[in-house]
DNA sequence: GGGTTTAACTAAACCGCTCTAGTAAAAGGG
DNA sequence: CCCTTTTACTAGAGCGGTTTAGTTAAACCC
């Protein structure tokens, strides 16, 4: 059955066709790669074939589980691959039509947010996680802004280099959404409930979790917060701000004002001092992200205020920042890890069946109460 | 010399042989895909071709800038493919044996330090910022433990997914190093100036970084220095550990000791409440990463030893979370986002000249002085 | 036992692009 | 003016897979 060492030719009944260009003096060795001047050998399914004594065909279809082989050829046919090695060539695979097997990332941010925020590393860990399962690579790109993000998402398409989109940072009234859909690419946007057009969304209700942490310090007493946001442009920070607003009014609190940033530490340093050294002092600030509610916490040491006991602070988001630094912050935490996760399933599920994908609400964040918070002195109780 | 519109068929001499399963009945626009139930119009080189009145060889050569075309026929070439949106196939080119155009980042850590720490994003910021010049995609990819790695370097390698790989987090005795060398493939180790074989390195003189931040604290009068180490499985918490041992016996310290952990805030921490505990306790702490010195931070807050009054607090890394804690600490700090660009800039190097690219030295981290650091009370002069 | 079905396998088209070999015409050379 | 060289182009092999159509030979059915 098993040709002997060395791999026998075409062994039943080969037509033989004379090779085209010089003959090779030796057909035996498996066609090798030049890399770093070294050569690795490579073996493809034509070597394969050649030595289980079979067709490039029932090889194909032995390793990828089709029928037209017998039950002992195909068994054959992956002792042969495994013995040397074989592995498939992504891009001969791909030009058949098939899938890249990855997906983009494309994100336009200042280079330097992107390594500060802990939630950006998280989400990509959760993100990878999900989609090795399945064996898709994650292609990520950096850019400098929306164009070129968007110029991206065009060649990538038009190049076959990924079968999908993830979308950060959703805008309001964001140019990327009508893109996307006009190349019909799958993309699962990361924001919502509206804003994306008819790409699927994933996320978590902000406005939900801003009305908790309010109701959370109206009810240690504080009637005066503020409000550290991020960026306007970002939907979600329109979301947070909005919801304040409600809150407040439901709640018939003294003052709830947002004040909007660009998300550094400069400005929520700068945006804190302000809003301390004002006249209606706030008894409690929300800041929209860990990096700023760090920067808040280190403000107010600085001016003598002392936290919780003259003020409490809370990050809309959680993460180890907020754990190490003393007092730890009180947040609201959400799993920024296992969203990723549900964003890389809501992509594969969208590239295998589009169309098929609704939006996908996450678990509301929730609230974990540390040192930083607790009721405000008897005076502001106004 | 232009063809109607419509697109002409093989207009000079066109053999016409006949096409083989069932003749299609319109032949004239160019193939399309199905993405999302939407079909997506894709040009080839042949509708180029035909649009053109050229062959498929001469569309070829004038968008790859070769010879072979005139000047006229050319630039009628680059029109028509503008004009029809066109873009190559990346699996086409790379079946013909081109590059990936992508290098392999695969990373073994658990999933939430990647995100912890401000260093990772950022190094990929500047990896990216240094491949996309270029237009080399990275591939990321985060994996459970050092056998996964390998698995990948092995997957990727033989699929000819990656031109080339960035390894991260060199370790004493590294299993990974061999095995990138047995495969032949590009890579560039962040780490140095040894252990990683014949593989090129790009690394920072930790030792150096090390005697200048004892020389500082010895100056300010610190006789009792601890260092809260990290993993002692990397190489370079090996060389930080020795040369603190070789300062302190230079500037005969009375003590000098260094306490490995895992990296973690949690160990960061511990180790930090033992020191603080001890009977001999140190007047200054240095902490490897930024994220164990906030956390040591936070302990001596706790245990209500005054910064930098009663204790001086160093990080061996810089980054916006040394910056924004209160006290603000003093640190070694390097160019993080440059120093992914230049590992970007030695891989392509690598790539495209193997055996030229020898080890890279950076730029010795430099010492940037915050409030976390003060010479000690007399009484420690010990 | 003749005809039909099925299983197991082979041949080769095909994906989109690159590149070598070949060809005809123009240019150059003595 | 004939021969060689160069230029501008075409044909088509080849990259490594997948997949369809075709080819046996065995199995099945009355």
């Amino acid at each position: 059955m098993l040709c002997p060492d060395g791999g026998c030719q075409d062994p039943p009944a080969g037509t033989g066709r004379p090779p085209r260009h010089p003959p090779p003096t030796v057909i035996e060795m498996p066609r090798t790669a030049v890399f770093s001047g070294r050569t690795v050998t490579r073996p493809t399914i034509d070597d394969i074939a050649r030595r289980a004594g079979v067709s490039k065909s029932a090889v194909s279809f032995a390793l990828n589980d089709r029928p037209g082989v017998s039950p002992a050829t195909r068994e054959r046919i992956l002792r042969v691959a495994a013995e040397m090695n074989w592995r498939p060539h992504k891009a001969a695979r791909a030009l058949g039509g098939a899938r890249a097997d990855a997906v983009g990332l494309v994100v336009a941010r200042p280079a330097q947010t992107i390594g500060a925020e802990p939630f950006f590393g998280l989400l990509l860990a959760g993100l990878q996680s999900g989609l090795s399962a399945r064996s898709v690579a994650l292609h990520l790109m950096i850019v400098e802004d929306t164009a070129a993000e968007i110029e991206v998402y065009r060649r990538w398409t038009s190049e076959r280099h990924v079968d999908g989109f993830v979308v950060v940072d959703l805008q309001h009234r964001d140019r990327r959404v009508p893109v996307l859909e006009e190349l019909g690419v799958p993309a699962v946007v990361l924001g919502g409930p509206s804003g994306h057009g008819t790409l699927p969304g994933v996320w978590a209700d902000d406005r939900e979790a801003m009305l908790s942490l309010v109701d959370y310090l109206a009810a240690l007493g504080h009637r005066r917060i503020a409000h550290v946001a991020g960026d306007e442009a970002f939907h979600h920070t329109r979301r947070r701000m909005r919801a304040l607003k409600d809150a407040a009014r439901r709640l018939h609190l003294a003052d709830a004002v947002s004040v909007p940033t660009d998300f550094s530490d400069a400005q929520g340093a700068s945006a804190t001092r302000a809003l301390l050294s004002g006249p209606r002092r706030p008894t409690a600030l929300v800041f929209d992200s860990d990096v700023m509610a760090v920067a808040g916490l280190a403000v107010a040491a600085e001016m003598g205020v002392a936290v919780p006991a003259g003020l409490s602070v809370v990050s809309f988001e959680d993460s180890l920042l907020t754990r190490i630094v003393h007092p730890s912050i009180t947040a609201l935490g959400r799993d920024t890890f296992g969203l990723g996760g549900q964003v890389a399933a809501t992509l594969l599920a969208a590239i295998d069946e589009p169309g098929s994908v609704r939006d996908v609400k996450t678990a509301t964040p929730r609230l974990t109460v540390r040192e930083s918070t607790r009721a405000p002195y008897p005076r502001t109780t106004a």
